[in-house]
DNA sequence: TAGATTGTTAATCGATTAACAATC
DNA sequence: TAGATTGTTAATCGATTAACAATC
């Protein structure tokens, strides 16, 4: 049940392979580490070399398994990622986050959000509570991980909370450092590099607007 | 004019440290990149190997001035990143990034969002416009980079309308291979990686649920 | 057989860290 | 002077790519 430690750059590129194999016709049984590649834009060897770490490997001339591949891919990520995570914040900032397709591709299940402001359930796998019941339902459920979006205002404030109630790790999209004992880890989600990136790529080119 | 090419790591870091030495208090006037590394949690060579290649340095026994580090910290990102940035997807999705108060911190100004669904302006700093204006407004503004955030279902149609607008980059905040042409610069964010991260760490720490 | 493929070993590249020199 | 600091050069480390061997 241990599962191997990969890098992270590897970690990224798992769900998008789930992702492009899922989106294969189901009548491709087999497929090559350079197909996959050329389809991607990545090294044909980079690749294979990923695939080696999560499977038992291809056959020489064949290719992978398309479904086996899948299964690999999947029952990795669910075995690293299997915890229970909740999310704290507001819903001007949340929703996105709530609604994000991508998590479940990576195994991963928000359990609950708990919001700073009185709201319905936003959607509907996903119960919304109030803030105050934090406490509880740490203490009942285990929580390990806490995902955290809400105004700059509010995040050490919530961040504080979530750490009293014995939450191990954060994911911080509130663009600020939290201030968090030594044992707390960290994940602090920059969205600005993406597009920081693009802008150099495109003044590169000679795109100056 | 033309900003240095610095690498993406830098550049996750750069508002990083203007963002630290923002929160300073004002008496402070000069700071060492040994401070900042602590702070921070970097290497201080690091810092100081950062700092070198956006500042003209620090001054021996001193450290650094600390206004004149976030001017060229500031200035850096300003003169890259002046680009004009739309967004467009729905505003389930695109609520927490047209409130997202980090893009600013990089130079960065969202100047419309183009909605799926027919809504008032969310944040009243960015006008909203219904998606048939896309054309019009891309042809009269230059609109060099589009944030995509929408369902799976909407992705490809907006990154089609977008492409045929004369939009040149894409940050793609939809968990799915967007297709595009060669001259098209796409970036997925990935807001998976973060979490299976932490999942990782905890993992190693024994933490298993 | 020839060609398509996996898989392995060595080389390269970039980022970070270590060691240390310079200096105020 | 001694200590705190910047800055530089070399070493390390990890990820990727290149070259090539194996094989179906």
């Amino acid at each position: 049940m241990e599962p191997k430690k990969i890098s992270g750059k590897l970690l990224t590129r798992l769900p998008i392979y789930s992702n492009y194999l899922k989106s294969l016709p189901k009548e491709t049984v087999n497929i090559s580490a350079t197909k996959i590649a050329a389809a991607l834009g990545l090294g044909d060897v980079l690749v294979r070399k990923d695939l080696a770490q999560i499977s038992n490997g291809g056959r020489r001339k064949i290719g992978y398994v398309r479904t086996q591949l899948i299964e690999d891919i999947d029952n990795y990520l669910n075995s690293n990622n299997s915890k229970n995570v909740i999310l704290i914040g507001s819903p001007l900032y949340a929703s996105a986050l709530l609604n994000y397709e991508g998590f479940s591709n990576a195994g991963i299940k928000i359990k609950a959000f708990f919001s700073t402001d009185a709201v319905e359930n936003i959607v509907d796998h996903i119960p919304t509570y109030p803030i105050e019941s934090l406490e509880s339902y740490c203490s009942n459920h285990g929580t390990s991980i806490g995902i955290l979006s809400s105004s700059k205002n509010q995040a050490q404030n919530l961040c504080d909370a979530m750490i009293a109630c014995g939450i191990r790790a954060i994911y911080n999209f509130v663009p600020l450092h939290l201030q968090t004992p030594d044992n707390i880890l960290v994940n602090n989600a920059d969205l600005t590099v993406g597009l920081t990136s693009l802008c150099m790529a495109l003044n590169e080119k000679g795109v100056n607007h």
